[in-house]
DNA sequence: CATTTTATGTACCATTTGGTACATTAAGAG
DNA sequence: CTCTTAATGTACCAAATGGTACATAAAATG
């Protein structure tokens, strides 16, 4: 008795009382499952993952998982959102205000090529979503708000270039954008079949680094006003 | 009798024979299902088409798929031998000795451009390829060879326009294609979550154009030695 | 004509799949 | 201490899925 009194009154500080523990490990569980189906939907899309293998990877079963998320596509859709908010959230974090607006293109354009590389889940996951017509990711109420940063970014080291000459006027940060991405995505997302129809190894550090060189370079070169080779 | 005689006699050239209508026929049923599954796969990938809607969308039935393919895998493994050749095929009409180098970069690019736009079913099937990391294409035997005239037609532009001293000296023509393709295929491949992360009609006419054209720029200002706005 | 090969319809099957009914435990609320 | 609510284990299910066994028609072959 006095010692179950003591107990409780050591744990009931507000970190570690039981009702704090309880929704820790109820978040942990839904973080647990999220994971595991995160790499499971990257790694054969909506239709080819499976829930049963999802529940056993879990530590948890598959009674959780639809008592957490419902079905498997609400749990594809809350993987879809948590995948694109941490890629978001940690690409924001680059201080690139400090640089020139020419080393500030080339520094996002080289650090967004590396970052693509690094979350290959993601970018199946964005493959997977384009092959449903975007179905999902539609359904996502923030998820505009979560990119619109990366368009800031550019906007404002291009209009910096602008205004110092560097840069030729007249372009679309946005379109801009939109060349960045595909270059950097491609490089991740078609590897398989670039490197099977030209017999490269698309993943060697060589490849890697020419790849990496040459885009920063067409990134440069379209955008300023006297590229000297 | 005679009559029976008659039509056998008049059916005997070698184009309509009992044996080559046969055949006709056979040739049409296995290209109706091809049709079929390489649409439904497109649509849906591996994973996610099934055989039993693809039979149903046949004119003929699901015994005939297994008939003459054996199996799910080898369908989509058909579909996407299919479909390369296809693209691959029409790719390789295209007549730019006659152009400067300048004018067949730029008429290749935007060429490319426009066929990826006309061709979704392929690089919906390039993308499903991708999540399987190329399994399949890997099995096929002829994809390299089919896919060597499009670095030859670059290399040929380039070479060109080094000679006459409007490129610059030094580039990978391999390279330069993996760009153009980057470009172009991103362009259609992830439109659909572009679109709604950016919240614009990425397949308008106007949006369409604007790119055609910033890509067309951007991959001759990487190339040429000169480039003047 | 006899026989072998190609082609096809019908009906069926084992397994897998996403999902649930039911019971139970544990914990918080009053 | 009772009652409600959140959490979870077990066992199960109907439907769908890829695939096949069997019979057979039609045509090619000899």
């Amino acid at each position: 008795m006095n010692q179950v009194v003591h107990q409780e009154a050591l744990s009931d500080t507000p970190e570690t009382s039981a009702a704090a523990r309880r929704l820790a490990e109820t978040t942990r569980t839904r973080a647990d499952i999220l994971d595991v189906a995160a790499h499971a939907f990257s790694e054969k899309g909506l239709a080819g993952a499976r829930i049963n293998e999802i529940a056993a990877a879990t530590r948890t079963s598959k009674r959780m998982i639809y008592y957490h998320f419902g079905s498997k596509e609400a749990l594809y859709l809350a993987t879809l959102e948590q995948k694109y908010r941490a890629v978001r959230e940690r690409e924001s974090q680059l201080a690139l205000d400090h640089m020139s607006p020419e080393d500030a293109l080339r520094c996002l354009t080289s650090v967004t090529f590396d970052h693509h590389i690094a979350n290959e889940d993601y970018i199946r996951m964005v493959m997977s979503e384009n092959i449903n017509r975007a179905k999902y990711l539609r359904q996502s109420k923030d998820v505009q708000a979560l990119n619109r940063p990366a368009i800031h970014t550019l906007t404002n080291i291009y209009q910096r270039g602008v205004a110092s000459g560097v840069f030729r006027d007249g372009l679309d940060p946005a379109d801009i954008h939109a060349s960045i991405s595909a270059l950097v995505f491609f490089n991740v997302s078609n590897r398989h079949t670039f490197g099977v129809i030209f017999s490269q190894d698309t993943q060697s550090p060589a490849y890697t680094a020419t790849r990496r060189e040459n885009i920063v370079q067409m990134v440069l070169r379209y955008v300023k006003n006297n590229p000297t080779n």
